[in-house]
Parts: C-alpha cells; structure tokens; sequence
DNA sequence: ACGAGCGCCTGTCGGC
DNA sequence: TGCCGACAGGCGCTCG
C-alpha cells in the first residue's frame, strides 16, 4: 500500500491542486456513492449519505498511513491499505473499474477512492480518536527523540522489522521504507529491539527519517500496476532487487520472509544477530 | 509477550 | 496458449 510519502503526497496534491487540479479544500459535498459496501466501516449506508452530503471540507491531512479529510462536523477517514489510491475527476467522467467511494463536491468536481483488492476501508466520524488514537508516534514529528525512540525499543524484545511495522509502536512505516531504513542503518531485520545500543537507535531514527525524507521528496515509490506519479523506485536499495548488487558491497541482495512479509536485506552489511 | 497462520481481494508474473 | 502457484506498498484476528 501506500505508506507515509504517498498518502503524504496526495495530501499535498488534494489540498494544494496540481497543475490543472483544484484544491479540494472549501468544496460542500453535493453526493456520495458507496459501490463496495465493505469498504465503508463506518456509519451503515443510509447515515453515511445522509451525513456527508452538505458538509464543507474545512482541511486535509495525514496520520501516519491515513488520509483524514475535516468536515464542518465529522472526519471522513480513509485508509489505503495495499491498493488503494485517490482520483481527481470530473463528474461526467466514466467511474473507474475500481472505484469504490465517489464523494461528489460543487463545481462537477469528483473524488473517487479506487482500491482494485478492496482491503482499504473509510470511516466518517465525529471523533478522529476513535479511529486514529491508538497510533504511534509520527516518525518526522520533531518531538520524537532518540531518547524516546531508544526507551520505546528497550521496552520490547521484539524483531526490529515487525516492530517498526507495528502502527502502535510507530506510525507510517511500511514494507519498502523499513527495508530501505534497516539497510542505510546496517541492522538485521531480525535484531532484537532490545539488543539495539542508543548509538544504533539514534542512526536508526536518522535513516528513517531520512529514507522518508527523500520519498516524499521524489513523491512516493511507483511499483507494481499502480502508478503513482513518485519516482523513488529509482533509489531503492535492497526493496524488490533480490540478487542484485549491495549499493554499498555489491553483495547480492537476499530475501527472507520476517512477520509474512518479504523482507530484503544484503548479508554482508546487515549480519544476523548473535 | 511475541510470533505464526490465516482471511480479506484482485491482479501480475514466471515456470511448466 | 493455458494453468497454477507465488507474490504484492496492510492489518485484524485467533491460537499457541
């Protein structure tokens, strides 16, 4: 799915409008449409449309890997997950194969959720906390420390990956980004978070944020038949190059599976834990 | 406390 | 060509 830098990026491109695009901040939503009922978690279909339409979009923002939308009374959240991805279009457009919500705003303006596998989900609610209040720290949020990022490992003996994966633990990362992260570091992926000295952690914090720096930068990572529009494929150091050369050693890259997820790393800079 | 396994879905790709 | 398994940017659940 999109991780920080793309939902990041889409933030942007909703509320700023690129190129011929409108902002779709200040709009009213005219009309709603639910074409996968799963999709929406939260109110049932008929609360939905009817608390939806007429409400302004007073703003746009992200929290760690959910887009959250600041209605004049509730927050319309939504959340991605492995697929999903956010269309700008005129209403006299032909719907999208994939489109899931259609929230139709003033000015025949369109916003359509698409998510070919159906795993994203949205939610309209008074309180965002309900939804998002169990998430972890933001990882560019200058308020998270090493100091606090080391005491939060030293908390759990867990796998290093797993546990920056872990949205309560830390908001935002996904599959790519902690590869990319756990290489510039030098760390295994199956290091103990525990076994991590303050040095590491605080380089560790360093790589992250800047691996997700340079993302949002490049704007997301375009993989897969999804296109982004992001070009940071174009750096990715171990993520999806099983057997190509280390950038650093020119080792070939390996591939393990940690937590069900493929996990790339090279065997020479990141060496296994004791 | 921690991790494995599975379900949710559709699409792509490589091997035979 | 067709079929089949592996795999995919995520996460919630159950079970040891």
């Amino acid at each position: 799915m999109p991780e920080l830098p793309e939902v990041e990026t889409i933030v942007k491109r909703l509320t700023t409008g690129n190129g011929a695009q409108t902002s779709l901040v200040g709009l009213t939503v005219q009309n709603s449409l639910v074409l996968w009922e799963r999709t929406l978690a939260e109110p049932d279909l008929t609360e939905f449309h009817q608390r939806i339409n007429g409400q302004q979009v007073v703003g746009i923002s992200r929290r760690g890997k959910y887009l959250v939308f600041s209605l004049s009374a509730d927050y319309l959240i939504i959340h991605l997950r492995m697929s999903g991805d956010i269309l700008i279009a005129e209403q006299r457009e032909a719907l999208d194969t994939y489109a899931r919500l259609v929230i139709d705003f003033e000015h025949s303006l369109r916003m359509t959720f698409l998510d070919p596998r159906k795993f994203g989900r949205a939610w309209l609610v008074a309180e965002k906390h309900t939804i998002l209040g169990a998430l972890g720290p933001e990882p560019l949020d200058e308020a998270f420390t090493p100091n606090l990022f080391y005491n939060q490992l030293q908390r759990y003996r867990r796998q290093i990956k797993p546990l920056l994966l872990d949205q309560t633990f830390l908001a935002g990362m996904g599959n790519i980004y902690t590869d990319e992260a756990l290489h510039m570091a030098k760390i295994h992926p199956l290091t103990r978070s525990n076994a991590i000295s303050f040095d590491l952690a605080q380089n560790l914090l360093q790589c992250i944020q800047r691996v997700l720096r340079q993302a949002i930068e490049r704007h997301g990572t375009s993989i897969d038949w999804i296109y982004r529009g992001g070009d940071y494929q174009r750096s990715l150091r171990v993520y999806g190059r099983t057997g190509s050369p280390c950038p650093d050693c020119a080792t070939p890259v390996e591939r393990i599976l940690v937590g069900q997820r493929g996990t790339h790393f090279c065997p020479v800079c990141q060496p296994a834990p004791a």
